[in-house]
DNA sequence: CTCTATTCCGTAAACGTTTACGACGATAGC
DNA sequence: GCTATCGTCGTAAACGTTTACGGAATAGAG
């Protein structure tokens, strides 16, 4: 069934079908009714690879994760978030879809790929690293990209990200409040911009609220359960142990606590324990519940997808053309995992 | 850079440099040197539009999940099940991308919209339901797809799926084992088929033990931690409450962890929990550790991609080209949450 | 009635590939 | 020396769309 054969059975021309299917102004109400009725009835659907070598779009835009992230870290943040980006193309008939990186695959080669084989009209890229050469690349190939996450790389292109500056304060202003001064803080590996802007915002947290920064109270590890088992295990082999420690990422928090129920501690009693990841329902239900920080994941997907359509020329238009650059809003929600004062 | 302009710096036709570029024999090997050599230093790849529109494929499948489903259960068994599906595509040139539907579009309609636009080569369902739409209308148009999950629906479609009754006679056996005689089975809402098989070995396994079947031990409710938490909260408030609780879903375990510790209870001394899910990271570092079952999910994607391959005229002679319907094994770790024995 | 503007629609080219077909020269068989 | 075979390659059609262009019919203006 291609427009071919649909216009046959109208006794129209195929221009005019699919003038009439595509909205165009210069055909008879009359027959745009036509067409549209037996395009409905007899179930026409464009062909993608048609319309896409003639227009030289695909109306789809690739969001490309590794499996290694996935693996690693918050599943949970990347689906919520796709459905906001989802929501958010649907306006424009675009689709998402995800593609996985495997690990022994570069991700810049696989970048490659998406780009020369035109597999996307747009790529979404998370995982940002200081330094990016997957956003160097698209920027010197002109390819309409967004990404979750700030970089140094990539000039001036369009992204969304988290406040790290205000979580790391929210965060440390209330361990103070409890009368915290030994405050250690459990990164991912070195590299992920994510990781390096905690790490900066902590050390001067820590210096505007009057305490000391003790190198060894910064741990880099796995930000999966494994990797949280480990640094408490390490911190409560100190001499002196640190009294709250912050584990921006909430996958570590259940080694965490893992270690310290191992150990007959109890984390809101012996130890505070407080994350800066996305308020996931897992987090609600921890024993003792976990302190974190909430914000709008659907909301944050839909700003990032605007970002993205901004920048692309044939959406510029609708969104007034601007770079989008912005830093997403979100809230500390206190609860009883570090919820207790120090005497 | 199409392949005509690769063919005019060559100075040779662009049929032979096709020829030469996919490996037909009839390609004198000089020339194909030439143009392999050319097309890489050019960086020249083929457009996919180019090729699908001429040879009716993509090289495309795409894995249909719901947001509903990534929002509700355990997203981890996806990723690691992709990474799986990937790599035995890849050694076909395939390509996997994941579409997530949103909650407000009904998957028929997004599985007809793939098939029509021509979006993908093949489809690999999950979720599957007794009765399934779905699976009705891939096979009324011969459309290649797999299922991770049985249905009744489809005919003879390549699946494969969890050995639900082997899980249900392991977990009784263990539980009666520990002298266990009222033991409860918490499921999701009906209509999935991972439910009602779960559901119909209980029952047998119960009466094949000796036990008494109590329809009040089964509850159906979100398979989350609410829905967890939910759950125990009613067990707990019963004049008789079950002495273990089978939750084939470990996020639903989060909230029945969180429910016990609330009353003071501990898993693994007041109650058994024991789970039927895929022994994930975190299943290993809950307090106390949750028994479970472990599978190699990346195996099992990988057969499932066969499974799918062997289904598809294109692939067909290299798998065999027989059906594949199988049962994937998988093995019971015992851990603390039910290790004692009831006195 | 003529001229022009407008509305609507058909024709055909173009997008980038792959591939059936035929052509050409070289080699071999007789 | 004629034909048959083989290896290699160029030509052109085809895939399903969209769209620039031009033409026919109609309406409006004078």
């Amino acid at each position: 069934m291609g427009i071919k054969e649909l216009a046959r059975r109208l006794n129209i021309s195929i221009g005019t079908v699919s003038r009439a299917l595509n909205g165009h102004p210069e055909v008879n109400a009359e027959t745009r009714k036509r067409v549209l009725e037996a395009a409905a009835a007899l179930g026409y659907a464009p062909n993608q690879a048609g319309r896409s070598l003639r227009q030289g779009t695909l109306n789809v835009v690739a969001l490309l994760l590794s499996t290694d992230l996935t693996s690693k870290t918050d599943t949970m943040f990347f689906m919520e978030l796709s459905r906001g980006i989802q929501d958010q193309f649907a306006e424009h008939g675009l689709d998402l879809v995800i593609h996985l990186n495997k690990p022994d695959l570069d991700m810049l080669d696989r970048v490659k790929r998406i780009v020369e084989r035109q597999q996307a009209d747009a790529l979404i890229l998370a995982e940002t690293r200081d330094n990016d050469p997957r956003l160097d690349y698209l920027a010197g190939r002109n390819f309409p990209f967004a990404t979750m996450g700030r970089s140094w790389s990539g000039g001036t292109h369009p992204w969304m990200d988290l406040d790290f500056d205000f979580a790391m304060r929210a965060a440390i202003d209330r361990l103070a409040g409890f009368g915290h001064r030994r405050v250690a803080l459990v990164t991912g590996d070195p590299g992920y911009r994510l990781d390096t802007m905690l790490q900066d915002a902590y050390r001067r947290e820590l210096t505007g609220h009057g305490l000391t920064v003790d190198e060894a109270l910064m741990i880099k590890t796995d930000t999966h359960e494994e990797g949280g088992y480990k640094a408490m295990t390490d911190f409560l082999a100190m001499a002196s142990p640190p009294t709250a420690v912050i584990f921006p990422h909430y996958r570590a928090v259940v080694g965490a606590y893992a270690c310290l129920s191992e150990s007959g501690l109890q984390p809101g009693r012996d130890v505070a324990i407080l994350s800066c990841s996305a308020d996931t329902t897992i987090a609600q239900f921890m024993a003792p519940p976990l302190t974190c920080f909430r914000l709008d994941l659907f909301g944050l997907g839909r700003r990032l997808a605007q970002a993205l359509l901004a920048s692309m020329p044939r959406f510029a238009d609708s969104y007034g053309g601007t770079l989008v650059q912005e830093i997403w809003p979100w809230e500390l929600i206190g609860r009883d995992s570090d919820a207790f004062t120090l005497v």
